[in-house]
RNA sequence: GGCGACAUCGCCAAGUGGUAAGGCAAGGGUCUGCAAAAUCCUCAUUCCCCGGUUCGAAUCCGGGUGUCGCCUCCA
């Protein structure tokens, strides 16, 4: 029984989903005003292994990810850059785009605007000012946060103490500190659509519940049958642990406050990527982007490095940690890397070992452990090398559940790559030649300065009991 | 001021009542002309400190100490 840690109510449950057979995700998305960081890239990619591993299990996944591609930080880039905010949205959307495949994340099923879904917003802004959950002055709408019974049940707030809180900001329209915004008045300049209030644009926390609303209509996924669930659910809702307050707080908010709907039966929420001890942010500044780190390193150092922890705890961000992971990837990839080798293929369509993927599931079962996973794989690494029956059961075992957190993309193309240079091929086996001629003679010095130099080129030579083997370094 | 999390080998990190997974690094062996790579072996009687509960605690309780997060845009 897969359990998961619920935000809502601070333990684990057993998940149990809305439809058996499918399993329905929300995850927030990205503002697209810059090249993503390292944290985000933790958010994005733990929750496309969770997808992953609900796929695995059987499960039809509907992965809906939104971005959010009108915002103040937008306009403000816009404003910087001189250029309106579309172009910036479209030039980083399109980042996101790359940078998340870049990582080998799958895409989203479906990829909400928050800009295609203003008219939606505006409808459900009215339906709430209907009942009775806003107010409204010179053009700004508010939502009145203490109309809504439960708010801070998310965050284990309650609103005496968000009013005894000392850094609110007050916000001179606001009747009450915690209240937000769901409609801003434009400004001159500003980008901006018609409204009953006049022109502006939506606050940030009312996109994803609108979008999830109607993504969900589309898609045909009725209510549940029974009527103790009074509107569309997702089973999961997801991002980091920085948006539990206000931004999930408030968009429960306005599920309860519009059709008394919760919104998700499970709220996930990773932790955060520190530096030096540090929390990383943009508003901090230090933070590194995904796109720079991938120039370095490759996807899967990278996601080793994410998954050798539990998702909701904190994580250091350094090169060692990286080194570190890249040289104990490496050392999954061996066992492979020499199978392929001797055998010039992988096996297909077998089934699992039945104790490793026993183990695998165990630890991705409770609360997706993926730290203890990808122990599960290192056994498995270990065992390969000793077993001399089950060795084709044990290399499909491996890359199976490799797959699941999303290693060994491409992995016979990748091997096979090296070598697809046919002069380059017949170049080096023509200087192995030369250098074992040498060997022969004992004449170590010439032998050794074509191993020397071919290692400068980037090209190691290997002396094996078959002979000489060579491989590019970075293979 | 309010709320919360965490502290396990040199480093990273699982384990939440039954006697310390895994990875990196390190040391040793095999292989080699020497290397490199690979491989095998070794590597925490002990889990921040002090008390308590228990037949039994890294795990539960109480009290310290330390680190971090949220309460403001943020994954």
């Amino acid at each position: 029984m897969l359990k998961i840690y619920n935000t809502l109510t601070n333990k684990k449950e057993d998940f149990v989903p809305i439809n058996h057979r499918a399993v329905r995700m929300y995850v927030c998305g990205p503002t697209t005003y810059d090249y993503f960081h390292i944290g985000n890239g933790r958010a994005f990619l733990f929750f496309d292994v969770v997808r992953r591993y609900f796929q695995y299990k059987g499960f039809k996944v509907l992965y809906v990810q939104n971005l959010t591609d009108i915002d103040d930080k937008i306009i403000q880039k816009a404003k910087e850059e001189k250029t309106d905010i579309d172009k910036i949205a479209s030039k980083y959307i399109r980042a996101f785009q790359e940078d998340i495949k870049g990582l080998g994340i799958k895409r989203a099923s479906i990829q909400p605007k928050a800009t295609d879904y203003i008219h939606h917003m505006i409808k459900f802004i009215k339906r709430l000012e209907h009942k009775g959950f806003t107010y409204s002055k010179t053009g700004d709408v508010y939502f009145s946060v203490g109309k809504v019974k439960d708010y801070g049940k998310l965050s284990g707030k309650n609103i005496d103490q968000l009013k005894a809180g000392a850094r609110v900001i007050a916000d001179m329209n606001k009747e009450f500190a915690g209240d937000f915004v769901l409609w801003k008045k434009a400004k001159p300049g500003e980008p901006q659509w018609d409204s009953p209030w006049g022109k502006g644009r939506p606050g940030w926390h009312t996109e994803c519940v609108v979008m999830a609303k109607d993504i969900l209509d589309k898609e045909n996924y009725s209510r549940r049958d029974d009527s103790s669930n009074p509107a569309e659910l997702f089973d999961i809702h997801a991002g980091g642990v920085d948006l539990i307050f206000p931004h999930h707080e408030n968009e429960i908010a306005q599920a309860r406050a519009d059709s008394n709907s919760q919104l998700a039966n499970y709220w996930i929420h990773n932790g955060f990527i520190n530096i030096e001890g540090e929390k990383m942010s943009k508003s901090l500044g230090n933070f590194f982007t995904v796109r720079d780190i991938l120039k370095k390193y490759q996807a899967e150092t990278i996601r080793h490095y994410y998954l050798s922890k539990h998702y909701r705890s904190s994580i250091d961000f350094n090169t060692e940690i990286l080194r570190d992971s890249q040289n104990a990837y490496n050392k999954l990839l061996q066992p492979l890397k020499e199978y392929y080798r001797d055998k010039g293929t992988f096996p297909q369509k077998l089934k699992c070992e039945r104790l490793f993927k026993e183990e695998f599931c165990l630890a991705m079962d409770d609360d997706f452990n993926t730290a203890r996973a990808l122990a599960v794989l290192f056994e498995l690494g270990k065992e390969i090398h000793k077993s001399n029956t089950s060795k084709d059961l044990l290399v499909y075992t491996l890359l199976k559940l490799g797959k699941v957190v999303g290693f060994f993309r491409n992995i016979s193309a990748h091997i096979k790559e090296a070598k697809q240079d046919v002069y380059t091929e017949k170049l080096i086996n023509m200087l192995i030649t030369y250098r074992n001629e040498f060997k022969q003679e004992r004449k170590w010095i010439y032998a050794d300065m074509i191993r020397d130099d071919l290692a400068k080129a980037g090209i190691v030579l290997q002396d094996t009991h078959e002979g000489t083997k060579w491989y590019f370094k970075d293979s």
